[in-house]
DNA sequence: GGCACATTGACAACCAGTTACCAACTTAGT
DNA sequence: ACTAAGTTGGTAACTGGTTGTCAATGTGCC
């Protein structure tokens, strides 16, 4: 028997496991010859994107994970002086991030090899299945957000 | 400007960190009263859906995960009495898993409230929609694998 | 101003994965 | 039959996330 609706989404959500796992992996040794991980590269990117400095409570806002598993990285992005904190005048505890020069010149080394590899991988798909795959993903986050709230 | 081929393979890997986190969360919650986790839930499928009782290795293979990970999950689920080893005859070393009855039963519930779910969800899904997914995620995954060489 | 409450950085404990390594077992080549 | 190479269980150290908790800071209400 066909597989029902019901059984494509388990099937989504098995490849998203898997899918999850190889691009950690696949960062871990792209971003290698940088000095980063996936994990910084990630927070890197967090703050690259952002309009205005931000503190770490909006990092792990925009990037979906806690407070303090955020926390960690720029902690460890700072002494390695790809991160800065500069002194937030509306709440004395909680410093605004910025990337250093350092942090700026390894994000665009990062990203541009990100963009040459993502061109890449772009002749073998549709647009279309992109713009579904892209529907569905973010319908299926949207639903878990919905129940499961947000971490703290 | 329009998001090229390549801005939608990286809003789809973005979707997939954040979405694989609330999986895990969401499944974490889900099968807490049937006394499991995410990753023990995995390992208990995989040992389901296997044809012949697998050994450690196989489990890894068909998760996308290392061996020593899934040892670790094997050992507490053969403590908590929901897997069984059994000997293996062609390697004296490696025994075979099966589920125990308490195995057995503990998947299923959890099985049968995972089906409620997917099918709840379903309604909101185009079945193109679904199947473009699929195709895309599979698709990214083997390209990572080519490149990135499996787990040993 | 003062007091309840939320926000935030920081730390500890834990979970689940990884790599690296060792010892035991199996397999293959000769 | 022997030996070299591969496979496998097991352990340890590490990474990166989680929850829980605490103290310090901000916010809002009276």
């Amino acid at each position: 028997m066909n597989p029902t609706k019901a059984d494509k989404l388990t099937s989504i959500a098995l490849s998203v496991f898997k899918l999850n796992g190889q691009l950690i992996e696949w960062g871990n040794h792209f971003t290698q010859p940088h000095g980063l991980t996936s994990a910084r590269w990630q927070v890197l990117g967090a703050i690259a994107m952002a309009e205005q400095p931000p503190n770490i409570p909006q990092i792990a806002a925009t990037m979906g994970v806690t407070r303090q598993g955020v926390l960690k990285q720029i902690n460890l992005l700072v002494d390695e002086g790809l991160v800065q904190p500069q002194s937030n005048p509306t709440h004395k505890r909680s410093p605004l991030y910025s990337l250093t020069q350092q942090g700026q010149a390894t994000y665009q080394a990062a990203s541009e090899r990100w963009q040459r590899h993502t061109q890449e991988m772009a002749a073998g798909f549709s647009a279309s299945d992109l713009d579904a795959a892209i529907r569905v993903l973010t319908a299926m986050s949207q639903l878990h957000h919905a129940m499961g709230e947000s971490p703290t």
